[in-house]
DNA sequence: CATGAATGAGACTTCATTCAT
DNA sequence: CATGAATGAAGTCTCATTCAT
């Protein structure tokens, strides 16, 4: 949705603005990220970024639809990543994806998860909601097809499980390992060129434990409740 | 933190201005929430607001720490609630509470869901994260006695199991009762005068399966992983 | 429409403003007229107007319906004029005070002029609409009312009737005033304070001419036509 | 004023390019008026119409003075009109054909009321001026020669007269004739599609009617005034 | 001759906060 | 203690115009 003079502008310049509305919108809730920042931080007219983007909103869809995506896919790509089978190998590579991503990017990945929170701000109830069904509905057909293969529980409800699974796989999860370095997704930026170091051999354990406790707790049967 | 002079108020003045900061904080991010609005609608003066509160902060600070929880208290006070041994029954509870609450008092269960999340907004940060570190703190500390106890299995950080189990029983499960009736934690003002009934036994049910899914993972030795 | 503010202002400060709004708008199209001019010139913040009115079109909407009705009410307070009887006098009257006020007050029959001319301006359409409406629904009824008495012919319509008379009544006729001293209704503040001195003796002889001419033209019986 | 570039482009591309232009001017005021807007729907450069015009105004200028006036000429050059002899018939010709190229044409009819009127905008105010003398001083000719002539009564003076029948026939007439189906001249084009018929017999019989009238008023001797 | 990116002034509007009464 | 006027920074956005390619 950026305007063709946007596409067609000069690489580095592109990027530098790509890259500080990324840093804007990351480092302050929609409402307060300011186009006049942005522009003055890159050196350009105010105007000019209309010539880009319809307007701030469309500049902020534009980063969390596509550019958010194409990041995510360029840093996937790079990072190769086996593939079992299964439900649970096909979460563990996402869950694996998703804090390697974090780690590495962290203020897109404060982006996209922004981006996918239902928002109390009415411009983008529509756009994150719609960005948080695609998340869900990838996580339920793949609910749905284990199901179908036998290998987890029947009787519960996919949509329903999915939003458990997306909860704490891919926001629990993430949380978790910030934490256990003593920092949370806001903060990890500025605490990142200290000392701040997380040890891969401990996060992808981490990862690896949830996902055994929740294969455990989806292929069981339950425990009788109350008794 | 209010000053003495608002405490003063006599109370319907009081518990209107309440009511409408509540109104415009739950359904506005905190930058746009509008001290000019709330003062338009409680039909007082702009200054009032800055003899009962020092700022605009101050105001959301009092109304997610202390007014909420309040609110929350004298809830839990009028729905009794039977309360089981060990963590899984605090569990139910604690999920039950969450879930019942949120149904009956949307805006405020809003209100404190967004206190609890990192945010973007330096404003905020360190009332956001202290929040939610109150709440971790909580469940890590009924963790760690569970597994003294002897009741899960101990080889997971008690911390780490506090962010997943927050994430799926306190986030992912309120989620996916609303989703089950197709609103989410935003859009249930609107429909709830229309038609949205959520079945007290159905979800009920969704609260008491997640929870016994949680148990079998936390309970049962952990399946071999890819082996 | 004004809001409370605006009118508890100090006389001095509230005239002042009128007076540079009337200004400003009477010698600027809408949408050239500039609230910032304004606040500029009056030497009160910006933010200030937007205490007394609710934005740009209110203030002008109050302007032209309020304020011009006001003052228009006002100067003919002050210039006595007797009453004949019938509709020839009653629109003598009328365009002897229409030329009278403006020459008095260039700058606000100007106003009053183009907020009843349609305009191609969306924001505009309806408010000019309406009170060019008020006014040719006085008309048409005095036109109504003299057909009634058997004043003047009956074989026109009351309605169509009243827009030829308007466009030569009361916009005809003060242009040609103005043009026999060389101005027109926007020269005639510069060249006012020269040497632009029209006669009352003249501008009213044109005017009780017109109206003649009129009367003549809507008692006699229409001579032939292309016969 | 068009530079030689304008004119020398192919026939479809300019008229596309005239046709918008006529649009963007004849439903928004000059200032409002957007060459942006033009260009984008025309598909061109924005710089090309800076090729084309040396800029807003010499576009506008080019419009009413020479556009409009070549198309109503052709629009004349279709309308065969016998053409009887003296001031009436003259009145009368002008009066249908003012009507009819309204009713065919409502944008250009718009555009050449706008562009007779005198103007609070700086930018307009000579260009707008000069036009409304050219047809004064033509209407002023006529009349002289009518009284040269004998054809009506002496005793006024010319210029006046022009102003006042200008008002009522080129005005106030059709103002009367869209006013009795309705619309006003800027309600006309949206309503058009729908049922607007304006009968041809009525509204040439309006126009005959107020001829009549008028004629009557200036061939009688003027009845005694207030007596 | 066409293009279209760049510009920057200027428009309206909102808001939290202060302060004299 | 209440009031509410005043403030002014900051925000988004539009536009005519220029100019290098």
């Amino acid at each position: 949705m950026p305007k063709p003079t946007f596409l067609n502008l000069p690489d580095e310049k592109r990027q530098r603005i790509t890259e500080l509305a990324i840093d804007e919108f990351s480092t302050h809730p929609y409402r307060q990220a300011s186009l006049s920042r942005i522009v003055a931080r890159a050196g350009i007219a105010k105007g000019s970024m209309y010539q880009y983007f319809e307007n701030k909103l469309d500049l902020y869809q534009w980063l969390v639809v596509e550019e958010l995506e194409r990041r995510r896919r360029d840093w996937l790509d790079n990072h190769s990543h086996v593939r079992g089978e299964g439900l649970f190998a096909e979460l563990e590579q996402r869950a694996l994806a998703s804090v390697g991503f974090l780690l590495d990017h962290p203020r897109l990945a404060r982006l996209a998860a922004a981006a996918m929170e239902p928002t109390s701000d009415a411009e983008l109830r529509s756009l994150h909601s719609r960005l948080r069904q695609n998340e869900l509905d990838a996580l339920t057909r793949a609910i749905a097809e284990a199901m179908e293969r036998g290998e987890i529980r029947e009787d519960l409800d996919p949509r329903a499980l999915a939003h458990l699974i997306e909860a704490m796989v891919l926001r629990g999860l993430p949380d978790a390992v910030l934490a256990s370095a003593g920092v949370d997704v806001h903060s990890i930026d500025a605490k990142k060129s200290e000392e701040t170091r997380i040890e891969e051999e401990s996060w992808r354990g981490m990862v690896r434990q949830s996902l055994a406790m929740l294969q455990s707790g989806l292929t069981h049967a339950a425990p009788a409740v109350h008794a």
